[in-house]
DNA sequence: TGACTATATTCAAAAAACTGAATATATATT
DNA sequence: AATATATATTCAGTTTTTTGAATATAGTCA
């Protein structure tokens, strides 16, 4: 493998080092999701979330589709998550600490959030 | 999962997020090494080895023997060379480029080292 | 003990990543 | 057109990472 493969697995790699960005691809996971309700999720302000989107886009991780004022951001490959789920294994046989492996993310409607998604799944606790 | 826990995954995916960490665990993954062998095989720096083997060792990637002057590394567990191997197939998916698979990693005997494990294997070409 | 070899550590300068603040863009609605 | 809402971008200050240089430690052998 030539020294640029190294680099671009290391850049993959890098996307991957940050707990925000984590968390977002956790909830992507479950389902395509636009800026706000990532912000409403994260509990961080729209630019900072918007920022790390865009890491995580140029990493080529996530893709987005527009629908009016809204933009919808979705994993870009399937693989990716489970990746993140063999990653969380080897963590747990490196570290024995199993608080790792659920990843426990609200559903849409279970936030407070206005978005679309939201709007259309209301929960009843 | 908690913050703690994503900063811990954080964490492990930055010691992986170097281009010559990535090579040094390439080259675990076929068989312990000791510092020389890595230095000779990565041409770098000593000291620069031993700098990044510490951050591999600190995140817990790697465990190390002594045998006399030599200091053996190793991958602290096998899952680690599978995942990588994942996250290359992934890398795959994401960017069409396959290139990334195969690692193509010097054996002992194969490179101009004069480590014990270098002088037990000459090869002969 | 002293010399030699393999490895580790410390320090500092440079480069890169992080993040808050301000502001810009784009779409929808009236 | 004016306004409001969702999202994106830019800039600057701070922190972290990277890497070269110098030096320290530890084991071996004469």
């Amino acid at each position: 493998m030539t020294e640029e493969a190294y680099q671009k697995q290391s850049q993959f790699f890098s996307a991957l080092s940050h707990p925000v960005r984590l968390r977002i691809l956790d909830i992507l996971t479950q389902d395509e999701a636009c800026v706000c309700h990532l912000c409403a999720t994260l509990q961080q302000r729209q630019a900072y979330v918007s920022q790390q989107l865009a890491i995580l886009k140029d990493a080529g991780l996530i893709s987005d589709r527009k629908d009016g004022l809204y933009v919808y951001y979705s994993l870009a490959d399937e693989e990716l998550s489970l990746l993140m789920q063999k990653a969380r294994r080897c963590l747990v046989d490196l570290t024995g600490d199993e608080s790792l492996l659920q990843a426990q993310v609200p559903r849409h409607g279970e936030i407070n959030c206005s978005c679309p998604k939201c709007q259309a799944n209301p929960s009843k606790p």
